[in-house]
DNA sequence: AACACGGGGTT
DNA sequence: AACCCAGTGTT
């Protein structure tokens, strides 16, 4: 039996029941691709049902204002998902009339559609004949066939995708691109793989040689770097028995694209109650000089793959400029990334 | 070729 | 703390 074989027919008898898998629409797995770049099926599962119930049909996600759409992708991370999600509705609907390109060659012109997106909806869907490489199909290859050439090298790259197309199933496309990603989330995981259970153990290179803990290779660390985010709650408390603040939308490069937050004043380091009544005009200007106090004495570490947000919350109370205020009954109404989300879940306004 | 881009789960 | 997740786009 083959390798292709042998991955078709486990994944036949253990595939996952998961919301995308009873349907060939290329809307439906579109999103479900998107959703999944470097997330966790558990952790998208929820988020999927919930862009399915506001957007039923492309049109829908169409014609919907971007805040909505960053909205629903709250707390799911790497916001250009969403809005490439978004750009890309509305190619197909204004330039394609609604109906998603059939093939590889088709799909790959839509942002946020890359390699890997392109073969999963082409065979998915279409049953195209395109080998998909993520991650768990990295490390099942390696390891199968005992490749120690680095994933995430230009070499490695080509290398991979060269050998996925070698191995693919000559017929079932679609059935085997889905089993041989299932077999590495499930069965041949990152670290403990059952080797001991598993159907795919005769032939497999790395366990005959001992090296299954060593692979895949990957090289290269992410350097983290600090940063310290001072953000600046501004608080007018008005007779009318409403609370007023405001928010930004951060704009240009970096992280948070279009997401919204309390005036923020980044520092090379941290700094304390002077600084921030020297400084807050910087960032907020008040009509007279606010009441300030410090949220959170110890620092809240926001963790990001590649930084670490050192962040202290200032309460700055007293009558501002209001240009952007709104009630703090509208906040809940803005795509905030977590770090802000928690904040407001934890302050009592 | 290297880096930026989130947040959460697992060990 | 380190690694990884159904990767893509930019520099």
């Amino acid at each position: 039996m083959s390798f292709s074989d042998k991955i078709l027919t486990w994944y036949l008898e253990n595939k996952r029941d998961l919301p995308w898998r009873d349907t060939l629409d290329p809307y439906k797995i579109w999103l479900s691709e998107i959703i999944l770049q470097q997330t966790r099926v558990a952790q998208g599962i929820p988020y999927y049902h919930r862009f399915i119930e506001a957007f039923p049909k492309v049109e829908d996600l169409a014609i919907a204002n971007e805040e909505k759409v960053l909205k629903l992708w709250q707390g799911l991370g790497y916001y250009s998902r969403a809005r490439n999600l978004h750009a890309s509705a509305k190619m197909v609907v204004e330039e394609f009339n609604g109906t998603f390109p059939k093939t590889y060659t088709g799909l790959i012109k839509l942002k946020g559609v890359g390699d890997y997106t392109a073969s999963a909806i082409s065979s998915i869907c279409f049953n195209e004949r395109q080998a998909v490489v993520d991650g768990n199909v990295y490390r099942v290859l390696s390891r199968y066939f005992g490749v120690n050439i680095p994933i995430n090298s230009t070499e490695g790259i080509k290398s991979f995708k060269k050998l996925a197309i070698e191995v693919l199933h000559p017929t079932n496309i679609r059935d085997y691109n889905q089993g041989i990603m299932e077999f590495g989330a499930v069965q041949c995981t990152p670290q403990s793989p059952n080797c001991s259970s598993c159907p795919l153990a005769g032939g497999c290179v790395a366990l005959e040689m001992g090296t299954v803990k060593d692979l895949p290779v990957k090289i290269g660390k992410t350097k983290i770097k600090k940063r310290f985010f001072n953000y600046l709650v501004p608080l007018e408390h008005r007779k009318s028995d409403e609370t007023l603040t405001q928010l930004r939308q951060r704009k240009g490069k970096g992280i948070w694209q279009n997401l919204w937050e309390f005036p923020l004043l980044e520092t090379e380091r941290e700094i304390g109650l002077e600084d921030i009544e020297i400084r807050h005009s910087e960032v907020l200007k008040f009509k007279r000089p606010p009441e300030i106090s410090l949220f959170n004495s110890d620092f809240i570490v926001h963790k990001l793959s590649h930084q670490h947000l050192y962040t202290q919350f200032w309460i700055l109370e007293g009558p501002f400029y209001r240009t952007n205020a709104i009630p703090i009954s509208n906040l809940e109404n803005y795509p905030v990334p977590v770090l802000i989300a928690e904040f407001m879940k934890t302050f009592k306004f």
